[in-house]
RNA sequence: GGCGACGUAGCCAAGUGGUAAGGCGAGGGUCUGCAAAACCCUUAUCCACCGGUUCGAAUCCGGUCGUCGCCU
């Protein structure tokens, strides 16, 4: 497959316009790589980019789930690669644009054909959790026992990790552990270049708080106020976005509405924090100021024609 | 000016004689189908300051400074 372009970096550094900017000049589409943009009606508060900018450049992956509907990394490689296909088939350039470093590795390096869990399998271990029940100590020593190199490898305390462990081991007869072993991250790459976008952390989270107010100020509250009232439900995997959750919490009185927004605020900060932290130590980045994006892009274009992208589009 | 309360980390805060809880924030990190998730680690050699009592003081006593409240 012919390599690609793919921009990364935390949110609200500009990844989206500078993605824009980007297909325009080289005759790309934009394939999101994001996880939340892909749910129908979660517009304002995924930053989703809107009717004009969908108009200019065609986007995929965006608006393809009910709010209900599962997503994940797997997924998203299936179907981000179905994408670069048919865009490549078209002669134009893919412009992978996202701040999920799973996601993107899912993507480039190919992640493990582990197969997907039966709900009821994830229930009954749910259940076996919860109140009365055995507890994650004890799901924890199960997982000793049918795949001790993940147990090894996961902290006590992560429930999450430990019941996916136990469900895919219990659902296929054969432990995680086997699965990644069987095809590793870099089995199966998909050639890209990198361009990431970093701001220094004081200005990002300006660029965040700012960001929040404007989303509020366009309509956000109104915007899961009316999810609501069509009846999508509060638990459903959509409401994990950052904000959304917050806003639910102070319709439920759990706290002001003021107060949703400063703890959207932070929550917000702590995941660019940890984006930043995962895209560290992530090879083949070519970082760019997201200060005065205007004036990088031409820096930006000058370093992607000189990249191996260049001659693979002429 | 008098009286009273208070002064513990960037913020909030517990601790009232035995050698500084916790929360928030911040920073660092982990990551194979929930990833905008989940999880882990770090963050006060020291309790406004000075002196005293005591084997031992953030804790008791005196003074100084500061903050707040009430009174004049």
């Amino acid at each position: 497959m012919k390599p690609v372009l793919a921009i990364l970096g935390a949110t609200a550094t500009g990844k989206s316009a500078l993605g824009m900017a980007l297909a325009e000049r080289l005759g790309g589409e934009i394939v999101n790589a994001d996880a939340l943009q892909v749910y129908r009606g979660f517009d304002i508060g995924t930053a989703k980019p809107g009717l004009a900018e969908r108009a200019r450049v065609p986007h995929h992956l965006i608006d393809i789930l009910e709010p209900h509907e599962r997503y994940s990394a797997g997924e998203f490689a299936r179907l981000a690669e179905e994408a670069i296909r048919e865009i490549q088939n078209r002669d134009r350039l893919p412009v992978v644009v996202g701040g999920s470093g799973l996601y993107l590795r899912a993507l480039f390096e190919g992640i493990s054909p582990i197969p997907v869990a039966d709900p009821a399998v994830r229930q009954r271990l749910r259940d076996r959790l919860g109140e009365g029940g055995e507890g994650l100590a004890e799901l924890y020593q199960e997982l000793r026992g049918l795949d001790p190199e993940t147990a090894e490898r996961l902290p006590a305390g992560d429930t999450q990790r430990i019941l996916r462990a136990l469900e895919v081991a219990l659902v296929s007869g054969k432990p995680l552990s086997a699965w990644i072993s069987s095809q590793p991250f870099g089995a199966q790459r998909i050639a890209a270049t990198r361009i990431g976008l970093t701001l220094p952390r004081s200005i990002l989270y300006d660029q965040i708080a700012g960001r929040v107010a404007r989303m509020v100020r366009e309509g956000w509250v109104e915007e899961v106020a009316g999810l609501l009232a069509r009846g999508v439900s509060p638990d459903s995997p959509a409401f994990q976005a950052i904000g959304y959750r917050q806003i639910v919490q102070s319709f439920e009185g759990e706290w002001s509405l003021d107060q949703a927004i400063e703890e959207t605020v932070k929550a917000t900060r702590r995941f660019a924090k940890r984006q930043e932290t995962w895209f560290r130590k992530e090879p083949d980045v070519t970082w760019f100021s997201a200060q005065d994006l205007d004036r990088q892009i031409l820096r930006v274009l000058e370093h992607v024609t000189r990249s191996g992208l260049g001659r693979a589009y002429g």
